[in-house]
DNA sequence: GATTAGCAATCAGATATAACGAGTGCTAAA
DNA sequence: TTTAGCACTCGTTATATCTGATTGCTAATC
């Protein structure tokens, strides 16, 4: 669609603008290396690119700025996805070769690792449980009114909850429970947790509801409570110039403030392995000002989450992409 | 010290400014209830009381605004704290008596309510672990090279940690490290936990290191790994006139982005039961320009940690210091 | 002696005006 | 097709002026 030189003068501007934040005039652009014109051909070059959508400017006779088309197009077609220096290939192969007993350790280490590469915010959610089979199951007497139940899934995740009960129970009592979940709930998904088994549980076995129903209900809530939420880095937006305007300060605190946000941010669309929202492409009002990239990782073939930068839509792409591809290889790679 | 009069005048404008966040005048005095004098008047105890130290001007012809003298005797001597609403009552009441299985729930909920109800950034860190004992440890096999540890406290907390191991070790094992462990540990405070141990438990117990150093390692991480942090209404603060300066802004976000210096700030000095420190009061260098009020929670006598309010030197503090006392009350006479 | 009315002096903040300069669009020449 | 040249635009910065809230002080009053 866009012509060689079309192309080069956008990617030019939007690097530009990528590095400095200032709107990018045609002398500037005559200095950059592949666009040996005069600033007057580079000029009508960009009155055309403005004309198709891809620049825009900030008032008549100011420099342009990438539209969010022309940011679009940038990362579909001209930035270089291995943008990734070796000092920076090592930093991030130390980091993650970290020795973790818990899998989830290693989604907090990656996030504050990217974080620190890449200068931007950083946020990640935990795998989510649906899909996840019940390996195995549990219970450990902790007193005479509390058990602790710990549920093994089929991707080596592992949770556990405290149930406290209004009656004593005893250790035979325990070894039935153990026996029956196990029975029941063995390559189970996690959702048959519920009503419809607390039921059968209390029929089949002699144990009242006082003992089944705090089980059940407190696994469940465990299950499903809110996954965490990791963030990284909140203060290094504030070292950008657009954070300079209060609003957008004040729009950016509100977003971090909210988990129930942050979850649905990372839980958005998953076309591909990396993806882009730029802008106004983001589903939630609250980030139309900002870009946001995120990627699910996974370590071996298990799932970990979801990972996601949020910073402002003048981003640096194909830094972000760069790391984020070279962190997907890695931990894909990785045995546990 | 202070005469009656001024007194009054010192609290008005206290007050006023932390209401408006503008210097107050001393025509606005006159409309005070307590001050029924001409503004020449007030204006000559304001005079009187910027000699002193009390007050400040932000330049010749404006009002005045307390000083953080001003506000310290605000704090010591001149507001009511049973600032606190029937409505306020009822909501914490709520609140608190959810049901909770496990203690550290009951940090977060709290941390909420208080902010919920001052309107501000609220911060809180659970117990420390020094002082505690344990009151039992107890193993489970996870899988043939992977083991939990669960320790139970005097104080009702459980900790657990993953262990996991290079060599295979079976049920007899860890029945056997079970009682050695026990045998060893039971009532001892969590510090015993290290590496004196180790060597005992390797000479005593006929398993090789591979199996006691790994476990030993993975409890002391647990130990002393950095405790937990709740935040909550990080954004509230942004609604404050104060952060309108983009300095005071991304000071506040750079302490929040900080967990040490929030450890630390809920960690300084615990001479009374809520603690106040106004601007330069702080310890910390970053604080200089905000008050901080914390108070150390327990539930019946078990100590729960630190909750801290931040905010602006012209922090509510009648409000704040009433929801505290409030809150502390009704915690310490909770059964659990 | 304490209080108050009156008034000049002060100064941040708002409003108005002018000068500056980076950058554009367009025309005409190369 | 490219480029030199130039009038024009408009945000930014600098400067001056005006406004109004508030003070400190003096002298009159209670």
């Amino acid at each position: 669609m866009l012509d060689d030189r079309k192309k080069k003068v956008l990617k030019a501007i939007v690097e530009e603008y990528i590095n400095t934040a200032e709107p990018v005039g045609s002398i500037a652009l005559t200095q950059n290396e592949d666009l040996k014109y005069s600033s007057a051909t580079i000029r009508n070059e960009m009155a055309d690119l403005e004309k198709s959508g891809y620049l825009e400017k900030t008032h008549t006779s100011s420099g342009r700025i990438p539209s969010e088309k022309g940011y679009r197009y940038y990362v579909d077609e001209l930035l270089k996805d291995d943008n990734i220096s070796l000092e920076e290939i090592k930093y991030i192969s130390e980091k993650l070769e970290t020795k973790v007993n818990q899998i989830e350790d290693l989604t907090k280490i990656t996030t504050t690792t990217i974080s620190e590469i890449t200068h931007y915010t950083t946020l990640a959610i935990g795998p989510s449980t649906q899909d996840l089979l019940i390996e195995e199951i549990k219970f450990v007497l902790l007193g005479p009114r509390m058990l602790m139940a710990i549920i093994l899934t089929n991707t080596g995740m592992i949770k556990e909850t405290i149930i406290k009960f209004e009656e004593d129970i005893n250790e035979k009592q325990v070894e039935t429970i153990n026996y029956m979940f196990n029975q029941k709930l063995k390559n189970q998904p996690l959702e048959i947790i519920d009503v419809p088994l607390e039921e059968y549980l209390i029929n089949e076995m002699k144990y009242s509801v006082k003992v089944i129903k705090p089980i059940i209900e407190q696994i469940k809530k465990v299950i499903l409570q809110d996954r965490q939420i990791y963030l990284e880095g909140a203060n290094k937006s504030f070292d950008l110039p657009e954070f300079n305007s209060l609003t957008v300060a004040k729009n950016f605190v509100n977003i971090i403030d909210e988990k129930d946000l942050m979850t649905d941010i990372l839980n958005s669309g998953f076309a591909k392995d990396i993806n882009v929202y730029i802008g106004d492409e983001n589903e939630k009002e609250e980030l139309k000002d900002f870009s946001v990239i995120t990627f699910k990782h996974k370590v071996g073939d298990k799932d970990m989450g979801t990972i996601g930068i949020i910073g402002p839509k003048r981003m640096d792409y194909s830094k972000v992409i760069s790391v984020m591809k070279y962190i997907n290889k890695k931990l894909k790679d990785k045995g546990i």
